[in-house]
DNA sequence: ATGAAAGCGCTAACAG
DNA sequence: CTGTTAGCGCTTTCAT
């Protein structure tokens, strides 16, 4: 009669049936509260319920639903911080709305990106949300998400060719244009380009912004100087830095905080005085901007409203099969302004 | 006959029967190299299947095997740069062994991690994984793990009471001795400390560490000068920094890596060398460390091991129930120098 | 207000 | 080698 009764296999309907007297199916109305139960039965059965320690098995009722009411995640990463950030939003959207998540990562390698698309298939998952910050995601896997007729949204990357599914993006041209901008407006116009490595989505979207704004302020952009490190981390940039500032530039913009780091300390090796003789600006908004002495403005990108967006967006096509047409949006970044600037 | 037949309902295992003349157990035996097949049969059911585009349900198959083949993920934090890194390291090794993850956070809420707790009990998880970093979760929510009977494994929380599941943790209190009696050995003898609040568990460990190192040298270590900050980032402990720097010790170690910041920025101000007239050694070896200038020595948590050690100690608890015993395992810390120790 | 019947898609155990 | 039978736990539709 008490929970304890049951050893390992876990309570079900009819057991509950059993112990009250009536057939699953009035359980499951109670439980429900679907059919019309009498209200007396009703609490009876939530009463040997809670007694016996049901647990709804959710597997069988996705299997009898046709809906899983979970979302796969599929992120190119999951330790780096943008994609965390962006997974923390999706989850707490997610939950909201009654869905789990099912993660998995890939780390670009396209094989194991389809396989792990097949498998939020095998468990018909209800949508699946994909986190590919570089867009460096092979063709192929969009493909294998469009076909796998699982409804998508793809966020941060664009994916090629006709849009067929949702897509949730950050205009970090935008981004990158709003901090020249800012330079400009501080009275700058020797302002130099730095990033990681050319070919890079990142790299060159942010060097469009830049030279977008360049050439709206009546500057020719191709003659401002630029230079590209190995890699975004601190590590890296030191060098190129030191090259930039030869030309005596009044202002860096970096497409990266870790590259704006290495700005810093390039900048403290010629006793440049920040944000005085040089204004530095970072991308990211990341922790290192408050670790650095000075401070590092930076342009923020609103990766957790991208989170939250994805999953209103799938969750709308599900509910609204109708009514529901691809859409691609795009957010806007924000400058956040601290001390190098 | 083609893939283009079926429409929205997906392909199941009577469908490739129907379409090769034989039952579904046939179809099944072939798929799963169960029964004994024909290699012909074989041939044609993999055959078909592949044309049909089939995808095997794994919620049915959960539901009649009573193995969900996922692990619950219970996370206090999931855009944590620690949490993230250890989520990811789960998720590989989860990976490897053909699991999935299901993740939810709880951001220390007992009611919410209570209730994900139900959600993954309800989902017949194999097992749930629990990540709280600072050990502050509410004791009831520990007793909900053990009581719900799912195979658990903690990590860096060591769960009170008597222990009746797996623990994997990190030694802290080793890491801070590590990093004092480093600076010991680099001749250093006014040691100060500085930490965040007082009553974390990061903390008082930490500090726990710092004392024994000292004492171990034979100091008296309460008469080394400590302070305690709002908060562990950059953007505090900067007056306690100055304070502490008022005692004129020759090292500080600080429980953050963005404490340590903020005293290489207070170093700053007083046109102290470091690490000539000071050294810094922070803790988490955090993306700051490289950030800083000069760069910071930081006590390093073996964070990924104890990922993938969560992920081997609870399968191999599944698949070995016989002679699996609770146990708890603590991991130690290394030192990763840099400039400013 | 309650129940009966059927099915979701797969698997396990044993029979032919 | 292949098929039969039964069941995992829940839901849905339609009777009663």
């Amino acid at each position: 009669m008490s929970s304890s009764t049951l050893e390992n296999r876990s309570v079900t309907l009819a057991d509950i049936a059993r112990e009250v007297g009536v057939t699953p199916i009035t359980v499951h109305n109670a439980l429900n509260g679907k059919g019309r139960v009498s209200p007396g039965m009703r609490e009876r059965v939530l009463e040997t319920a809670r007694e016996m320690g049901y647990q709804s098995n959710l597997l069988a009722r996705s299997l009898a639903t046709g809906r899983a009411m979970a979302l796969g995640v599929l992120a190119y990463r999951i330790e780096s911080n943008l994609a965390a950030r962006q997974l923390a939003a999706v989850e707490n959207e997610a939950q909201k709305h009654g869905y789990h998540l099912v993660v998995a990562a890939h780390n670009h390698d396209p094989q194991r990106a389809l396989e792990a698309l097949r498998e939020m298939t095998a468990r018909r998952m209800d949508g699946v949300i994909s986190i590919s910050s570089t867009a460096n995601m092979q063709p192929g896997v969009v493909e294998g998400l469009k076909t796998l007729q699982l409804p998508t949204v793809f966020s941060f990357h664009e994916p090629h060719g006709p849009r067929e599914s949702d897509c949730v993006t950050i205009d970090q041209q935008q981004g990158a244009r709003k901090a020249v901008d800012f330079l400009l407006r501080q009275g700058r116009n020797k302002i130099a380009f730095l990033s990681g490595p050319r070919g890079r989505l990142v790299t060159e979207t942010r060097l469009e912004g830049f030279e977008m704004a360049l050439r709206a302020a009546g500057f020719e952009p191709s003659t401002a100087p630029r230079a590209f490190a190995e890699d975004f981390s601190p590590r890296h940039g030191k060098s190129e830095a030191h090259q930039l500032l030869e030309s005596k530039p009044d202002a860096i913009f970096c497409a990266s905080d870790g590259l704006a780091a290495s700005v810093l300390r390039a900048a403290r090796d010629r006793w440049l005085r920040v944000p005085a003789d040089l204004m530095v600006i970072g991308f990211d908004d990341s922790l290192l901007c408050e670790a650095t002495d000075p401070t590092l403005t930076s342009v923020q990108m609103p990766i957790e409203e991208v989170g939250r967006e994805c999953v209103r967006r799938l969750l709308f096509r599900l509910e609204n099969p109708q009514d529901w047409s691809p859409q691609t949006q795009r957010l806007n970044c924000r400058l956040i302004r601290r001390e190098s600037a």
